[in-house]
DNA sequence: AGTTAAGCGAGACGGTACGTCTCGTCTTACC
DNA sequence: GGTAAGACGAGACGTACCGTCTCGCTTAACT
């Protein structure tokens, strides 16, 4: 959406463009993304709607590119032992995730992507793939430990994230359990280890 | 909410109840979650919109209701194979997930739980939990292998529930790949056998 | 639109219709016409928007509305001279068109009719015809006159009445000249008596 | 407004300037003059919108020149018989009200003068003045007759206009009957010979 | 069997936000 | 420096639903 450098867009104001991005994001921080209505981006802003309605296809486009402007991304370190760089990442992560300015919002994003398909594949390309820079760190140091062994080359490194971040978006999304290190490090132990000892 | 054999209730028709879980239903399915409103059910089931506020809280809360009317639980198998029992299992799960009538509709529902922290808890309280039928019989299937020894008794068998719906779930609200049987097998190996080798 | 009596209109909240009207009024007084917008009046009468949409068509429906419910209409007098009693009510019209709290809301009106069809029809069925009490006084008076030989009885009694008050419109809408009793009377003795005198 | 010779507007392009007055008149006759927008003008006309605001102070200024443009003027006979011409003059102008490009469009424009002062004056200054070129034929023809004695000398021929054109614009405005030779003829004797016949 | 109070359908009500439209001004790039 | 193009702040439009409220009507329970 906002290419910079796209000569197409090279009307677009600045001014107005990043008022809009830090209005949409104080909303969402004070009284959570459901209250956050287009009309208030504009108020807050000091912008017409359409500026908003010009730019944005909808307010889950406004409020992510919002969010995307100061997510930052984490750093998995790279001691050599995998589980305890693995648990490092994740619990940096987690904390990211119980940080009451991204936590709500991440989780109210995903909400919103059961609504409009655009914010779903907004949230994969952008946020949860393992190509970006935001998997990507981990993504590489897994792929390190396939060159070294420590996993197998057969493995598809995609699903292995897949499913350490679909144990904490369960925790995220549905308030099962408290999502702390503790189970951080369980979901990291059961991932790379398994729980199962018959057939071991 | 709707409580049989309560004597506060038994004013209550049968004919508007039953209408009304219906036509949320079929709203649903029809145009998705989103476009859901009450007006709409009310409309639908020939109903006065205050008949259902007078009986329930929200949107969610009937769609829930006329959900959970029609959900299946699955039993589990027992074979003395867990891992085997367990891909069982989630082959039905992962089935009824795809099933167009299923799936979006419980999308839609977490969704909405991030909105509204009632629908969260009836959700977990009344869908999620692994002492409800719905994940019972494989809760039971794991307390069994407990006992048996295939799996260590100090392991927390809601939180291994949690990675495993979580892995699905992740697929389900993000549509990061296909919700199929090979992915079932996938998250159930991991989590029984771990992707590790060197550490072992 | 508001018809008494009318069954269909029972639910109609009483208390909701006089406040919109008297909004209308008012805002229409305060900074004219053309200013007057359907927020405007609902705001004013602490009304919610549907309320006014659902019973008028229009913003011009509504002060139209609001202005029949409060213009006068006017007697013309019998006293034998049909010059002197067609004077004498053709004052009281100026008078009334001179008010500032009504001459600019006609004049608006009649600007509005030419916007929209439904307004003209409206201002023509209800205000300008010959048969409505507004012009019913005058009219009786000239047929009065018919009978007693005054005028003629091939007469349309409805185009005399048209000339009158296109003349007093003229200067109305366009301001081509002081709109006071000097020319209301010259409309008046013209129309009776004709300004030829080669032909008489 | 469109002065040509005015050294102060020796830039401005003749080309933007016609295209823009038969942009706005193609406009109001396809669409009707409520619909004509300065956005729409320029586009049809190939022209920036500020180079409208920049030579015109309105979308009625701007329909107002495009239209003076193009409506003609019209002749007076001079019969000797007053009131054969008086007709034969009014029979045009009744034809030009009814042709369907000029009628509506001025009904609009004297709609457009009650919401915005400058389009009154506008219109009286350039249109409807007794002055001018359009009323100057028969004024010529009124004064012709004081002369001879066909009109007294001490009537206002311009309140004898206002009482005439009046009529007219009552049936143009207000759609109250059907705006023809019948009703010209009834408005023209009316005015030279009086309907009253007691009093004479 | 008649009374009475609830639940009921219907839908008007005060609101809020929607996404669209048009206004008149401002900005940019071209010629 | 005037122009075409069009982004901008502003704000009304008419619509959709919200959740509350008042109507009469129906209906079951308790005199």
């Amino acid at each position: 959406m906002p290419e910079p450098g796209n000569p197409s867009h090279s009307r677009r104001s600045t001014r107005s463009h990043q008022a809009i991005l830090q209005a949409a994001l104080a909303l969402c921080r004070e009284n959570g993304y459901a209250s956050v209505t287009i009309e208030g981006i504009a108020a807050r802003a000091g912008v017409g709607k359409q500026t908003i309605y010009r730019w944005w296809p909808s307010k889950a486009a406004v409020v992510f590119d919002a969010f995307a402007d100061v997510a930052p991304g984490f750093q998995a370190p790279h001691t050599g032992d995998l589980t305890a760089d693995f648990r490092t990442f994740l619990f940096k992560v987690v904390r990211f995730l119980n940080d009451p300015d991204f936590g709500p919002c991440i989780a109210a994003l995903i909400g919103e992507a059961q609504r409009d398909p655009d914010v779903r594949s907004m949230f994969v390309e952008r946020f949860a793939e393992s190509r970006l820079p935001r998997r990507g760190s981990i993504m590489a140091r897994l792929e390190s430990a396939q060159e070294s062994g420590e996993l197998p080359t057969s493995l598809d490194l995609s699903v292995l994230l897949e499913i350490v971040f679909g144990a904490l978006y369960h925790r995220l999304l549905l308030g099962s359990g408290p999502l702390d290190k503790r189970y951080a490090r369980l979901v990291v132990d059961t991932v790379l280890s398994g729980v199962g000892n018959a057939s071991e």
